[in-house]
DNA sequence: CGTGTAAGGAATTCTGACACG
DNA sequence: CGTGTAAGGAATTCTGACACG
């Protein structure tokens, strides 16, 4: 496994992220609930964001005012393989319940 | 100019460079006063580093655990390059003031 | 639907100081 | 010298809610 790069690592607080973007905090807080974007969290709960994460935030803007809605932009996405398919997820899990079922190494 | 890559920006608060590096809060607000790590500041004075601040921190804690000083360890910097030699920083400026008062375009 | 705001609490960060050594 | 800590204040972030539309 090759280490991440800096830029996908979760060490920028939604503040930051704000000022990088000009979104507002409320407005990014929203687009986690669509989810769009996925932030770490710090063991009490803060939010961390990377720079890849900044980018995502600064394409959705453009999106926005194209006048696409969240729920648009999220399919797009997941079209685009930015996100993964909930669809897929739920597959891959499975799948892994069923190789620790039926012993195959998972550690 | 080039645009500044993410390595260079800072956007990280201390709390997460002290989680990052291993190092205390105190010893990074102490470093900074010895003139090792220059932070940037929010508008409201909350401390903000790149990802190279945290490469150099860790640098600065493996020459502490060999038993350098914060002064040798800034005369080694300064050596390295890794930071700029206060004298060369105040002949820098002194030559900005002649250019700014015989006319050179600076905007 | 997407975003603003006021609300109250919890966590973060700041500075200057005292402590030890 | 380098680092810990308690102190008090200011700024940040969080959630759930109400508002408008």
């Amino acid at each position: 496994m090759s280490e991440e790069s800096y830029k996908d690592k979760k060490v920028i607080t939604i503040g930051t992220v704000s000022e990088l973007t000009g979104l507002s905090e409320r407005q990014i807080r929203y687009y986690e609930e669509r989810k769009l974007i996925f932030p770490a969290r710090t063991k009490r709960g803060s939010r961390k964001y990377s720079f890849s994460d900044v980018e995502l935030l600064m394409e959705i803007a453009d999106k926005r005012e194209d006048g696409l809605q969240t729920y648009e932009i999220r399919q797009e996405m997941i079209r685009e393989k930015k996100i993964e398919d909930p669809k897929d997820i739920r597959k891959r899990m499975l799948k892994g319940q069923i190789n620790a079922r039926f012993g195959v190494q998972n550690d």
